[in-house]
DNA sequence: GCTCAATACCTCGTATAGCAATGTATAGTG
DNA sequence: CACTATACATTGCTATACGAGGTATTGAGC
């Protein structure tokens, strides 16, 4: 039927691949969050959205988070809110900090190999061939 | 018929989550594996073996490539091989290497983003508090 | 007291991407 | 003339992100 994606018409999706990549980086980014402390969901998307440049929905970060308490790498807890509405607590479960740690290693390990990989792209110089 | 994973069978996917951080990098690490002259299909999964760490399946590269081709930001031309079969050679296009360009630095900025953000987790102190 | 809005958590449906498996074509070898 | 190796291509499955919509709690205004 209709061609119907987001964009109006060109046939040209510039930024899709940007959405692409963060893919997977998203668990890492989630867990590294609660490193320093326990946070709530919303809070967690506020978190990553200033500490970083990941802009995530709700119904991203909330399966997110129960996939990674289905692992046993976060626990949770309902805490009151004096001036509010309950709000679950995620934090890092020993398990969750140990595989964070490894998650943090493979992708410094990965990234540095694509880093290498385009620093001729973003080399000024010209290829000398 | 069988449960043919690629893991024994306990509910745990150690290395699920480093599948998925590869997405959405692997076009750009096609492009990039062109920035200094044309390549083959295969060449391509051999090259990007050798000079990073990601090992894609030809099912996986083709369509990346027809995907590429189809924004215009590669090109093809059949060359007849002496000694063998004839192989598609893809080369940048000048939007493909613009393209490529923006990516990369996009890679680099998010990269960083992530980098900072996990960076507490790889130092080896404590946390003070 | 009852409605309305805000905060926070959750879930369903859809589109997309990677990838294993499988298929096709060419060309050299016994 | 079958058989094998190289190379390109396609199909089907699964997992993921995310928009849209839903529920529950609290406080303010009439």
């Amino acid at each position: 039927m209709e061609n119907k994606r987001t964009l109006p018409g060109d046939g040209e999706q510039p930024d899709r691949w940007e959405a692409q990549l963060r893919k997977g980086a998203l668990e890492m980014a989630a867990l590294a969050c609660l490193w320093q402390g326990r946070l709530y969901g919303l809070e967690i998307i506020r978190f990553l959205e200033n500490h970083s440049q990941l802009v995530l929905a709700e119904g991203t970060i909330y399966p997110i988070l129960n996939r990674l308490k289905a692992e046993d790498l976060l626990t949770s807890e309902w805490v009151e809110a004096e001036a509010g509405h309950p709000r679950k607590y995620y934090s890092l479960t020993d398990a969750g900090r140990q595989r964070l740690r490894l998650m943090a290693e493979a992708w410094t390990s990965f990234s540095k190999g694509l880093s290498h990989l385009i620093e001729p792209v973003l080399e000024p110089k010209e290829i000398p061939q």
